[in-house]
DNA sequence: GATGCAATGTTATGCTATTACATCCGATTT
DNA sequence: AAATCGGATGTAATAGCATAACATTGCATC
């Protein structure tokens, strides 16, 4: 998925075997829980994993157009609603938008870190987060049913891009 | 603000002190800065400030209209920025809303606790919280700009309602 | 081949947010 | 006082995001 120690994809990253390996996870999750990965939902997920930019739904709606799909609105949502409930991708709540998740299934707690620049989402699991997060929630008696951290910033890349400049 | 150790907001609470002390932070704060809270703004922040629910930008609209103001979008999104961008109000992504600041002015991380059954949003500080998340943003040399946690679930006195039933 | 259920198609609509440009108004300068 | 300037607001149009409601398909099972 990235280069280095640094999870920011590089450009040079071989970006096809992210899309494999999202494929290949969700084709696997799919099947040992009795889901069924139709080919609308692959392909919505596919489109989604072209990248590391979260994707808005009119986006994926445009480029299914493009294919001569046609599709309508409630389709790709209906898409999108299967694969975020089953974990294969995240909503980034504050873009409207939807990004491949990089652990699906797990019931992690995902900070996703979003680049003002140029649009990359970076996701991360932390334990210590998530648990502080419920140990909080306990402190209120609230029941936790989702929580979400996004963190907007400047990633590495275009940090290092601006210096140049 | 509330009754009791809880800081969910009773239904008895004296909710006009937190309209009466929310209107008055402000006020300071914009004098301290030099900021014009002006009819418009300090209107918004009043509609808002409501109750304890993040209030949608049409809903405050709407208010607004019934009283023979009759803004258009543009002029409420405005105020919205406004205040957001001076932290006196939240926005919350995960619902397209607003709600008042329980701190304004304080650069803190709030995490908001929503209540999926009856709307009201909680805020709380963490020191801790923020500073891990720092953490986690400098091991990927990231720049944090805005960082945002928004756990979603059933506060106390649903979950209660809800047994009751 | 009838029934049932999940998935998809279709149409329309509602909600959220911004662009672009005009106008107003108070503060400062001339 | 007139000119200037900048921030705030007014206005019209439109862009962008999401869902409701209902029809249809297609496969699995009885």
């Amino acid at each position: 998925m990235s280069a280095g120690r640094n999870p920011f994809p590089s450009v040079r990253h071989d970006h096809r075997a992210c899309v494999d390996h999202a494929l290949h996870d969700a084709e696997t999750l799919c099947a040992a829980q009795g889901l069924r990965l139709t080919p609308i939902r692959r392909r919505v997920l596919e489109l989604i994993w072209q990248g590391h930019k979260p994707r808005g739904a009119y986006e994926i709606l445009e480029q299914l157009a493009a294919e001569g799909h046609k599709p309508s609105p409630p389709t790709v949502y209906r898409a999108l609603d299967f694969l975020v409930e089953h974990r294969l991708v995240h909503r980034v709540n504050s873009r409207n938008a939807f990004v491949g998740c990089a652990h699906p299934g797990d019931p992690h707690a995902a900070q996703i870190f979003i680049c003002d620049c140029c649009g990359v989402a970076v996701e991360q699991s932390d334990g210590t987060l998530q648990r502080r997060i419920l140990r909080n929630a306990q402190g209120l008696h609230f029941q936790v049913r989702e929580q979400t951290v996004e963190i907007a910033g400047v990633c590495p890349r275009c940090a290092e891009r601006q210096h140049e400049a």
